[in-house]
RNA sequence: GGGCGGUUAGCUCAGUUGGUCAGAGCGCCUCGUUUACACCGAGGAAGUCACUGGUUCGAGUCCAGUACCGCCCACCA
């Protein structure tokens, strides 16, 4: 390569701590995160695309899990901010308000300390110093994953600007009768010291007793009648002291008898009803059950349903209250054992029998959820559901997957009002206050009220609403509360609503489904378009991450290892949205290697580089009148390669896209543009113009791939694009530059495609031959060469790539059958291919032993061919004789049938010949 | 009890509208220090596409059922 200029723009060795470390500065210098940033070059009229990403937690550093939607997200948005549409993502954090005060007690209990002893003043104190910590690590893991938020927007859920936002959604909910007061059965943890939601209770398996009880009948005297009682079945036998009636079916023949008698409940001798009911099932226990309204959810419905008493048998802290007469201020555990120990004792408990059975148990805490009644404040949330679902099933709001419309559908249809009242402290207070007379003012004033809004008493004797809301409530907000809501702002008219919500499949009730009900609500329109659900990370062997299992990951570390652009390829290669994928180091480290292979490759193009042209000449067009086969060939397939990456994208297929980027870089780049490309650019006697098309050929190609790979792998590609030539229409960094355009498209040269294609069947037959005839793979071996005259041309212009690739020298190119036959008599390797065949000779250095033994393996591959091909030609033959094929397959079908079984037959006579000389 | 997803080479996974669709990466085997890259190159072995039926000229691909695995929802005391 003596006239090739060898200067050096990249680094010698790939080391992704040295590529990766500069480049987030130089984004954020430029100030091109922003949609309107100094450096944005969006197009004033393109629509803008706008990501909603849920804002993590405040409460720890990110996980995998995390860094894998800021690579889906990151993706999306530099995909569109190289199509110039203003982009909006906007960072945010969320106060995760019983998750971060669940993670905050254990760190006070820690220091001994508890919320209990710090009162709710320090204990928030407390909790804005954790968070402000945790803050700082979050913001610092979202820059080195190369995250293009918009930082000059970072909203918090507990700023001010989400409080007013809250305080005005719910006054707005309140006064148009969606948001309501009242005491209904809720989820009580007694460890956390809060009701939560329904979503919130985990059902877990356990092995439990289930107990059948007596329960004795009333005489008519109203006595107990000695001789007449009813057994009912319970796995809760302490929550007898509220029961308030004893329900069987209705259609039950077994009961018919005692339709209309009373029970005794034993302890609180309460005089209760036997009720028919069809929700009791007969076969279950005895067929009778004990009803009690307050702690438990079918048997509150029941209670509803047949106006029964209410009685609450529990306090706030799991101990028997007041109504539990003798067993007042016993915990339920005790509870139910001084409870069975009696009822055995008066002959009453009649069987104890294991039983498998599902208990609730506190998503956070992992507590036993108690139901039992509370006064909360709901959200009536049917007719919010019902405008989420008319959002979809019109396809104004597309999911996808979207199989997940189904579970979205279930979930909407049955909804059940939402719980948002949280006897906790980390969170937006309630903005309601209570009068004396028990009136509710509900306000978006800061500072509440001025007097009652039923009967003007003075603020002075209001009483606010001690509880907070239920954290999502004001994420629920998140797509307007962050754009200035309830102000008009132009953001808000400019961003909303957001063009995708992207976010984990395991959040879609909690969050998704809330923000479209309150979007829709607050803002008449639906937040987003489209909501992308992405699966979960797991690890090697599929099971989750989390601590307890010990096998969570440190992002950090691994882009600390193997650099940010490796993780983030190898999060988004091979998976598909929704679905879970297993995380392993071996994957990283196959990113790593392609990140490695695409630097090489542009380190030999700009290496490569004619000394004619001179180093700060701007990025030019190859001349097109001095394009070979080959330099052609690449531009098609870069076409080509576009045009798929553009499909998977508009797919949201993104673990195509990575995967036929990568076939493309590697595959046909590297493994043949750019060796085909070095017999060009070292051959001296060219004219230099030749080579010059060549290079600028390899350039093009290497930057249509640059573009494309950018949103998967941005640090590496933005490194190398710094090294490369650039045109008068580029931007310094490729963040802001172009999208492959339609002017890409038209380089597909399908004439091209055929012949090269052609070229590397021969040079892997030749290869093929010589590595299965154990040759040395570094020899040169004389070939000669028949083709068909319709390629003749082709394969006359790439001759010398021939040579170079097969190692063939002399290479001899027939023109005729004859001179074929006669030069290849004396034997030697003989190749077939579409169109072409070839015969390798024997090294010189070969002497007989070697010789024969060559011929003899020559010959067993040749069999091999054969037996493949015949098989295959019979089995075409047989279909292009099936009458029924020929006559119902589509034409199209049928030729290529024929087609495919003429070369089959040709190629069989070819081998056949061979085998016979 | 419902619903959803999965079952394709040793491992991890792609396979769009049924017709070269039997593929990729990793791993494995054989060669190779050819001037971008050994984080590499050349070549190779390897799958009854879970099972059973059906539709069709033709089925990983559509339909029905079965078996495992995973997830979600659910008022069985």
């Amino acid at each position: 390569m003596a006239d090739i200029d060898q200067a050096q723009n990249l680094a010698r060795v790939y080391d992704p701590a040295v590529v990766e470390g500069e480049i987030y500065q130089r984004w954020l210098a430029a100030d091109v995160f922003a949609p309107d940033g100094a450096g944005s070059r969006a197009l004033p009229g393109a629509e803008p695309f706008v990501i909603i990403q849920p804002p993590p937690n405040v409460t720890g550093a990110l996980h995998l899990g995390h860094a894998f939607t800021a690579d889906i997200e990151d993706v999306m948005v530099r995909h569109a901010r190289m199509h110039r549409r203003p982009t909006l993502w906007l960072p945010g954090l969320d106060h995760a308000s019983i998750a971060a005060q669940v993670v905050l007690d254990r760190i006070l209990d820690r220091e001994g300390e508890s919320r209990a002893s710090l009162g709710r003043e320090r204990y928030l104190e407390r909790m804005w110093a954790f968070v402000n910590e945790t803050r700082d690590t979050i913001l610092r893991q979202s820059r080195r994953f190369g995250s293009s938020l918009d930082w000059g927007r970072l909203r918090f859920t507990m700023d001010e600007a989400s409080a007013r936002a809250v305080r005005t959604a719910f006054t707005r909910l309140y006064r148009d009768d969606l948001a309501y007061r009242t005491e209904a059965l809720a989820n009580w943890c007694v460890g956390c010291q809060t009701t939560v939601s329904d979503l919130e209770v985990v059902p877990t398996p356990e092995k439990g007793t289930l107990w059948t009880i007596r329960y004795h009948l009333l005489a008519a005297d109203g006595r107990v009648d000695p001789e007449r009682s009813i057994e009912i079945a319970t796995t809760r036998p302490e929550t007898l002291l509220g029961d308030v009636a004893v329900a069987v079916h209705p259609d039950d023949p077994r009961f018919a008898g005692l339709l209309g008698e009373h029970v005794l409940v034993p302890f609180v001798e309460r005089v209760v009803p036997i009720i028919t009911d069809p929700v009791v099932r007969p076969e279950f226990g005895t067929g009778a059950v004990k009803i009690t309204p307050a702690h438990d959810g079918d048997d509150y419905a029941t209670g509803r349903r047949h106006g029964l008493a209410m009685i609450n048998v529990f306090d706030d802290l799991g101990r028997i209250n007041e109504n539990g007469d003798g067993f007042a201020g016993l915990d339920l555990a005790e509870a139910r054992r001084r409870i069975l120990a009696e009822l055995d004792a008066r002959g009453d408990l009649v069987a104890a029998v294991p039983h498998e059975m599902l208990i609730g148990r506190c998503q956070r805490s992992n507590d036993v959820i108690e139901p039992r009644l509370k006064t909360q404040w709901f959200i009536r949330t049917k007719p919010l559901a019902a405008k989420a679902l008319a959002a979809t099933r019109s396809g104004r709001t597309r999911i996808v997957p979207g199989h997940f419309e189904k579970v979205w559908e279930h979930w909407l249809t049955e909804i059940r009002d939402w719980n948002v009242s949280r006897q906790l402290w980390w969170g937006h207070r309630i903005p309601a206050w209570y009068c004396p007379d028990g009136h509710i003012t509900v306000t978006d004033e800061p500072a509440g009220p001025a007097a009652c809004q039923a009967c003007g008493r003075a603020a002075a004797e209001l009483r606010q609403d001690e509880d907070i809301f239920d954290t999502w409530f004001s994420s629920g907000l998140w797509p307007f509360s962050t754009l200035g809501w309830p102000d008009p702002t132009d953001d808000l008219a400019r961003y909303y609503p957001g063009s995708v919500l992207e976010t984990g499949s395991d959040i879609i009730f909690f969050w998704v489904a809330r923000m479209m009900m309150l979007g829709i609500q607050l803002m008449a329109e639906p937040p987003f378009h489209t909501i992308y659900l992405h699966g979960m990370v797991n690890d090697p062997v599929g099971r989750k991450m989390s601590k307890t299992t010990g096998n969570v990951v440190d992002p950090l570390e691994l882009i600390e290892g193997t650099g940010g652009d490796a993780l983030r390829f190898t999060l988004i290669n091979g998976t598909s949205p929704g679905n879970n994928q297993k995380f392993s180091q071996e994957k990283i480290d196959s990113a790593r290697n392609f990140a490695n292979k695409l630097w090489n490759a542009a380190r030999f193009v700009l290496g490569a580089r004619p000394a004619t042209i001179p180093a700060d000449r701007p990025r030019e067009a190859p001349d097109a009148a001095q394009l070979g086969p080959a330099e052609r060939w690449i531009r098609s397939r870069t076409a080509a390669t576009a045009a798929v990456v553009d499909r998977a994208f508009s797919e949201h297929a993104y673990g195509e896209a990575t995967r036929l980027l990568y076939d493309a870089v590697w595959s046909e780049l590297c493994d043949w543009g750019l060796e085909l490309a070095k017999v060009r650019l070292t051959d001296s006697a060219l004219p230099s113009a030749v080579r010059e098309a060549t290079w600028w050929t390899l350039v093009e190609a290497l930057d249509v791939d640059l573009r494309l790979l950018h949103p998967f792998l941005p640090f590496v590609t933005e490194a190398i694009w710094t090294a490369m030539p650039r045109g008068p229409e580029d931007p310094d960094l490729l963040i802001v530059a172009d999208w492959p355009g339609p002017e890409v498209a038209a380089r597909q040269d399908p004439a091209a495609e055929v012949e090269v294609d052609l070229l590397i069947e021969l040079v892997r037959g030749i290869r093929n031959a010589r590595s299965e005839a154990h040759l040395e793979p570094a020899a040169w071996l004389p070939v000669d060469l028949l083709a068909e005259p319709a390629i003749a041309g082709a394969v006359e212009a790439l001759r010398p790539a021939i040579e170079r690739l097969a190692r063939a020298r002399p290479l001899t190119v027939h023109r005729s059958p004859q001179s074929f036959e006669s030069a290849t008599e004396s034997g030697g390797l003989t190749v077939i291919g579409p169109g072409v065949q070839a015969v390798v000779g024997r090294p010189a250095n070969a002497d007989e032993a070697t010789g024969s033994a060559t011929v003899a393996l020559d010959r067993e591959r040749l069999e091999r061919e054969l037996q493949v091909a015949q098989g295959l030609l019979e089995a075409a033959r047989t279909r292009l004789a099936n009458e029924a094929f020929t006559s119902r397959a589509p034409a199209a079908v049928v030729d290529g049938a024929r087609a495919r079984a003429e070369g089959l037959a040709d190629q069989v006579q070819r081998l056949e010949e061979r085998l016979r000389a």
